[in-house]
DNA sequence: GATATTAAAGACTCTTAATATCTGTAATGT
DNA sequence: ACATTACAGATATTAAGAGTCTTTAATATC
């Protein structure tokens, strides 16, 4: 039980986009061999995060992908909706509305994912740049 | 990504051998048919909580399940390490240590978890008790 | 001590989801 | 027109979860 490597890819690839001077494009078979993959497998990913909003994806020569520039502010639990959908920790295996068990599970889950919403790729990106340096 | 069904039954049938008066024993027929399970499925997952040392076994005719008399205080995160392990939701793929997104990630299920362990079944249990009157 | 009852252990099957690859198509710049 | 690059769909591969069946070991009752 646990998250995608997709999503670990996706979250990898938003940094690394973040921090393109200009906000330029990269292609996919950059973005790949950064993280060691075949780029046909994250082209798959980056296809969500696009669909999502999260990036733009221009096809053709000198194309590749890009921050979105309408969505500046994405969270870690942005990414995460695009890769593994709107899932839950937990769902009671039976189903009588307003089990105990499940209350508890699921405050604590929204607790989490309250936490992740608030944790921006801009300030993570920002770290890793003075980090660098 | 979701927690097992395992968890699920684990949680169930915690709360339910506490709401036993005495804290008598529970044959795994029984709770099986409670949760609509087959028995010896559900005698795999009992077999790990047994093994926690969060319930205690007794073989033979008469015998079954019931909640461990040297450990009251069980949490929601005492159940779910005892069947699934000691599990992270996130493992940076690139495996250079102090990575800021695993660190992000790690600190939001590390909440999670600690709010967990602070949730107690005999709360629940005592609630549900209550809420039947 | 024999017998019925019940948990434990192991091997095994089945299903599902994640992971990944390959091929062809559509869009874009030069 | 041509090269480049993202997108879509089909398909394979792998891993984990879910569940069953059979055998063995332990306990109580008679």
């Amino acid at each position: 039980m646990r998250y995608s490597n997709a999503t670990n890819y996706a979250l990898h690839t938003m940094v690394h986009l973040m921090l393109q001077p200009g906000g330029s494009s990269v292609g996919v078979q950059e973005l790949a061999e950064m993280q060691h993959l075949s780029p046909t497998y994250l082209s798959k990913v980056l296809t969500k995060l696009t669909k999502a909003g999260l990036i733009e994806s221009t096809p053709g020569a000198k194309g590749g992908y890009k921050i979105s520039r309408t969505k500046h502010e994405t969270s870690f639990l942005d990414v995460i909706h695009a890769i593994e959908g709107e899932t839950s920790l937990f769902d009671c295996s039976i189903h009588h509305q307003g089990c105990l068990i499940e209350n508890v599970m699921r405050q604590a889950e929204e607790n989490m994912k309250g936490e992740l919403a608030s944790k921006l790729l801009s300030d993570i990106a920002k770290e890793a740049e003075s980090k660098q340096k």
